[in-house]
Order: C-alpha cells, then sequence, then structure tokens
DNA sequence: AGCAATTATTTGTGATCACAAATTCCTGTC
DNA sequence: GACAGGAATTTGTGATCACAAATAATTGCT
C-alpha cells in the first residue's frame, strides 16, 4: 500500500509518533498554531498524513480544533491543570498498585537506575533527558502491570500537561523541583511489595511535582504568540519510550 | 470548507458521531471486521471523512487497528474487562466526588427522573432505550463537575465497553441485572451532599453493574465471524448525549 | 495616523486516483 | 474431500486537486 516497504511503518504512524515525542519533550509551546502544511513542508510529505497525524493528537487531547477547523496547542488554565492532577492521581495510583503483583527485583534495579539517571539530568540542567528518564521511570512502572488500558489513558493525561510542563523546568522553577526525593518513596514502596504505601507514594509525587505549581507564578508572559510552527519536530522514530 | 454550508458541521465530525452512536448503542459486534470503503458506501460519501472518523475512533480505543491497517471492533477478554471495570471506578468515582460542590436540586430531580426511564426500558426490554437512558444518568452527573479532562477519559472507556455491553441485556443476562437499586443509593448520597457515600455508592454500582459478568459466562458463541459491517449506522446527527 | 472595506493568501475539507499489500476466491492436485 | 498454489478482488495508503472558508495584507477614505 501506499509507498512502505514492508516491515515499515505508515508515514501516518511516524508522523504521528514525530509530533508526538515533541509534545511530550516540549517543543511545543502552548497556544501556537499548527498547520498542516506547515507540519507537511517541514517534514518533506504530503498534507494527508500529517492530517491523520494531527487529529489523533488531537482525539488524545494532545493538540485541541478550534471551530474553524484550526489545530493549536492547548494553553493551561488553573481549572484544567487541577483536574490533570486528579486524573493523573487517580489512574496512576491504580496503575502502580495493579503492578506490584509483577515487581521483580530487576525491575527494581532498573527503576534505582532511572532514578539516577534523573538525578543527574537535574544536575546538569539537561531539561529534554529530564523529561525523557523521568518519562521512562513512571512508565516503566506502570507498564509492569500489564494494562492496554490504563496505560493510554495515562499517555493521554501527560500528553495534555507535557506543553505546560516545558515551564517547569525553565528558569527558576526549577531549583524547586526536588521530584526524586518522591521516586525514591515509590522505591522503597516497591522493594517492600507494600501497594498501599506504593499508592500513597506516587499521590505525593504527583502532588508535590506538579500541584504546587497551581499556587505559583506559572502564567508568565506568553512567548505563545510567536509565528508558525517549526518547532523543531525531530523525525526519529523510536518505539515510544 | 469542501462542500458544507456554514453552521453545518464537518462531514467526518458528523460520521464520527454516527459510528460513535452505533458503538454506544450497541450496534457493532465484537470482531467484525470494519472497512473504510464499506462504510463509505453506506453513508453515500467518499472514503477520506470515513478514515478520519475511524481513526479518531482508534484513538480512543473504541476500535483496533490490526498491524496489516485493518481496523475491527475489539474483542473483549477477561483481563481487560477487570481493567475497563477498575478505570470506570477510578475515573467516575473521581468525577462523581468533583460533582459534588455543583449538585443542586435540578440535577437531583433529574436523575431521579432518568433513573425512572431506566426502570421503564428494563420493564419494556427496549434494550437500546435501556442503554441510552443508563448513559444519560451517569453523564448527567459526571458533566456537573465541569471536567474537559475526565469526560473524554470516561467516555473512552465506555466506547471500549459498550460492544461488550450489547451481551448482557439480550438474552438470559438481563434478569440479573438490578442496576437502578445501586442508582438509587447514588441519588440518596446526592441529596445528602455525601461525597463519601456517593464514591462508595458509584463504585458498587460499576462493580455489580459489570464485575458480576466477569465470572459468568459471558464469553458466548461468537456471531463475531458474520459477514461485513452495514450495522445500520444511523446517520442521526445530534449532540453527543 | 486610524480604521473600515477589499483583495490576496493561507488553510482545512473532501473527492479522486494509482499503487501495492492483504485477502478472498477459484482451481488443480493428491 | 482436503489442501496448496495462483489469479482476481478488496482494501488501506498517501499524493494531488478543486473549492470555500478563514486569515492576512493591502488599499482607500476620513
Amino acid at each position: 500500500m501506499g509507498s512502505s516497504r514492508p516491515g515499515t511503518q505508515s508515514l501516518q504512524s511516524r508522523t504521528y509518533r514525530a509530533l508526538r515525542r515533541s509534545i511530550l519533550d516540549g517543543d511545543f509551546v502552548p497556544g501556537r498554531a499548527v498547520t498542516i502544511r506547515g507540519i507537511a513542508e517541514d517534514l518533506g510529505i504530503s498534507p494527508t498524513s500529517v492530517r491523520e497525524a494531527l487529529r489523533r493528537l488531537v482525539a488524545e487531547r494532545a493538540l485541541i480544533l478550534s471551530a474553524t477547523g484550526r489545530v493549536s496547542v492547548p494553553v493551561m488554565t488553573r481549572e484544567k491543570l487541577a483536574e490533570l492532577v486528579n486524573a493523573r492521581i487517580c489512574l496512576e495510583r491504580q496503575a502502580a498498585i495493579d503492578a506490584v503483583p509483577g515487581i521483580t527485583d530487576r525491575v527494581v534495579s532498573r527503576l534505582v537506575r532511572l532514578n539516577r539517571a534523573i538525578d543527574r539530568a537535574i544536575e546538569a540542567g539537561d531539561h529534554r533527558r529530564y523529561l525523557v528518564t523521568h518519562r521512562d521511570f513512571h512508565f516503566t512502572l506502570y507498564r509492569v502491570g500489564g494494562g492496554e488500558v490504563f496505560l493510554p489513558l495515562i499517555e493521554s493525561v501527560w500528553l495534555q500537561i507535557s506543553p505546560f510542563l516545558r515551564y517547569t523546568l525553565s528558569g527558576e522553577h526549577r531549583s524547586r523541583y526536588s521530584t526524586s526525593d518522591r521516586h525514591v518513596e515509590i522505591i522503597e514502596a516497591l522493594e517492600r511489595r507494600d501497594a498501599t504505601a506504593l499508592g500513597f507514594a506516587v499521590e505525593a509525587d504527583i502532588r508535590h511535582g506538579i500541584g504546587a505549581l497551581i499556587e505559583s507564578d506559572w502564567n508568565r508572559p506568553d512567548d505563545a504568540a510567536a509565528g508558525p510552527n517549526t518547532a523543531g519536530i525531530r523525525t526519529a522514530d523510536r518505539e515510544s519510550g
């Protein structure tokens, strides 16, 4: 079909993954307009696949569709952020608890390793690396409990938070972040296979990690009104991490 | 754009809504293959819009995309159903609790009215009417708490359960269903504005309503292998209910 | 200069088409 | 009759195009 060699995924799917990754990595500025043709040109492909990729991201609430059919990166509101935090707590606590029966020492040691990588990224001030490793830590845990149901739901919530998270890691916010402390609690609960403690640790991690921003001056002067996209969508095509 | 008069929604969006409604109403049999061209012919439109509508439903996990690009109605497994029930409990308990501050007597009386409509539908043996009113009852409650975050997540879970629910209302299963009893508990908790009791009532409603099926002989001989779609997709285009 | 009206451009929409992969149907063989 | 092999059909994919709505740019007027 089309022009794909066997083994190669569809162009639309690769486009989707590239865009999603860019969103998760914080390359999409809230408020910016995203045009089909703009991305199609950046990627050197026809608008067809881009349209489908964008619509998929709209369906996952990573992007929003205006009444006139225009796609853009959603702007965060306090109410929405509070709801997203609630959703994260609901879903991720349950996903973590569901993971407990499947936890092995191997998984725990991997989480310990990822946690060290997170600390290194924070110390080095490497935003992107922090986001990647932090994401990897959480999803490594949630993946243990199986979950063709919970994971997509959680991913949708992360996609909605990610464009906003960009702010948390740039500038003065970074110093307030001691996320890894809570990760240690998570790891300790896992070592004891203590589901209840794990649930509280996950909730605390989320609440302290993001919830703190609700009351802070996060609504900084927008670089949102900036021009059209070209946000450096990296086409690198690896399985989601 | 295209050929739509102003005020009319896009064809793709109407197609999506029609398909989603059919899924929620139980017209889609698990395992059945859904083809782009098939639906396009049924609806008398070009494949383009249908493809986008289908992909959106795939993104929402209402349908699944095989490795070869084929779209079909997912087949339920015990594990997945257990996960879906867990997800419903997580999300809907929270959504209900979030609704409590916004509950008015007017909402409560509407729920009472809907609950009576559900009972009537059960007595009359009207499956479709039962599904519609039952859905209306739950989402009327969840909508009170605002929620541009929780509602889409809950809708995704409902879409995943719906094709399976078709079984619960046909044949011998119906007699076991006394869903409305739990709805009364929900209403009583709402009248007292008792968030904690409400949470338990919602959980009980979900667990008893669907959870009972996990242990029952729900995996009846499939009419799944039946021919291509043409499942009577009703094109009626009203705002989602 | 400030603002409204008009023109030009951009952008989403949906149809059509060519192509190749996947599926189905038919046939021939054992 | 069951099954493998091959032709015919179906199906998804992605590009291209015409069109109209929406946005941006320009012009003209006060």
